[in-house]
DNA sequence: GAAATATACTTGTCTAGACAAGTTTGCGCA
DNA sequence: TGCGCAAACTTGTCTAGACAAGTATATTTC
């Protein structure tokens, strides 16, 4: 029942929340490294004292604190500064459309190949179905402003998407296509630097020694494997970009 | 005091909390396609009807399927299902040492180079330190059983880290030093494939023709610039994986 | 008809308390 | 001395209610 604008309190700070503002009251002395890693922090009793808020408020912040690997809870013991070792960044796999047209740059497609085959062993055994069992195969070429940026050499489980091949990916990319048949997924990926195949090469452009970088992903809905990419990109053209904040 | 086999309330489900019985009923709806992305989603109100609980453990749960990126909340408005179109993913940049050591394999590392030069303008700009202003400089190979994995071309602010030439590298990374200094940071970092310079194809034993991957990072800590480093990485030898879960 | 207003609905946040469950510590008793 | 147990502390979770603030819609007023 204590109303906390009841006074000239709010300020001009524009309401920052409570639990934001002992949030970042936390972040401070840890980027200060006044709780080094490892260290005892202060108990949410201490933090209720000392901000004279209820438990729930500060047992928020720090919640939130621990989801964003800030600091390490244990249940009767207490909260500690994080081990920062495990550095874990957000990198961002997106539609190469939508890369693109943010940029600001026209995409376009080429589509080289698109039919269904039997799978090989090492398809058969990433999507998840018998040797021999039918898959759907396409290969496509992105471009930027007209520019060749991405070969894209895709398996597709036709159990997911048993009308995969009848999409245009001229005007849609597998990705956003396979999005709509199933919205949510768990990706598993790889990136390493390599050679183009021969067919890559011609692809894209490049001389066969020239360097690529390569994207393996995975996808797999509900234990249910839903297709498997390999995008190889022309060096210099493409890079994976990211930031991290702790 | 309350043994725990007072009743048989406990049942074999072991307790899963009700904020967390919520979010696994909603995702188990989501990831089937029940609310498809951009559909409107219960509202709280309507999930406290239908599990009985009270508007905050069925607020936890929403917000926390936020924080994930499984729901968009609008105040005012309602709860959507998520456009999955930004697939962000998890990665993991760590500490080369350990990451040997975690394989069950042997690191090793060799010094090169570890000296102050005066900045020249990339290096300048990159550390936010005046042209010709000095700067650490060392260049360290990483072993893995024996074999080059990475050649770590860094350039460090020496106001963050006065005594990093002092350091002894081949029994601590730069990595975990640093960590050390400055226990908390920001990091950007870009991956991709090039080739190699005349100094470090010799350190790797690579062709200069031989790709490699790439990977330059930055990292400030409360906007001061500490660290930039070049890894790179022999093609083949090294990749970088991660899973994403929606 | 158009603009202003009231209302109903949504999410955002906070409170003051409660009990559960895990860990550590110290005390009493054998 | 050593064992067992209770107390004191920690975090984990939930409740029932409250008010704030944003949005949409219906209603009134001009």
């Amino acid at each position: 029942m204590k109303s906390q604008c009841d006074s000239t309190v709010s300020e001009k700070k524009r309401t920052v929340p409570p639990y934001e503002q002992i949030k970042l009251y936390l972040k401070e002395r840890l980027e200060n490294g006044h709780w080094t890693p490892g260290a005892l922090m202060p108990s949410e009793a201490d933090l209720v004292a000392q901000f004279a808020v209820s438990r729930m408020t500060v047992n928020r912040a720090l919640r939130e604190l621990q989801l964003e690997g800030m600091v390490d809870r244990v249940q009767g013991v207490g909260t500690f500064a994080a081990q920062l070792h495990r550095v874990s960044s957000s990198l961002t796999i997106r539609d190469i459309h939508e890369e693109v047209v943010e940029r600001g740059h026209t995409h376009h497609a080429t589509v080289h190949l698109a039919k269904a085959e039997l799978a090989n062993a090492t398809a058969a055994q990433r999507l998840g179905v018998a040797p021999n069992a039918p898959v759907f195969h396409t290969v496509i070429v992105h471009y930027e402003n007209g520019v060749a940026l991405q070969c894209e050499d895709r398996y597709v489980n036709p159990e997911c998407a048993p009308d995969y091949l009848s999409a245009d990916f001229t005007q849609v990319t597998p990705t956003h296509y396979l999005l709509g048949v199933a919205p949510l997924w768990e990706a598993h990926f790889a990136v390493e630097a390599g050679l183009p195949t021969a067919r890559e090469s011609k692809l894209l452009g490049l001389k066969i020694t020239d360097p690529v970088l390569i994207v393996s992903r995975r996808t797999v809905n509900r234990g249910v494997p839903i297709t498997q990419a390999r995008l190889v990109h022309p060096a210099g053209r493409y890079q994976i970009d990211g930031v991290f904040k702790p």
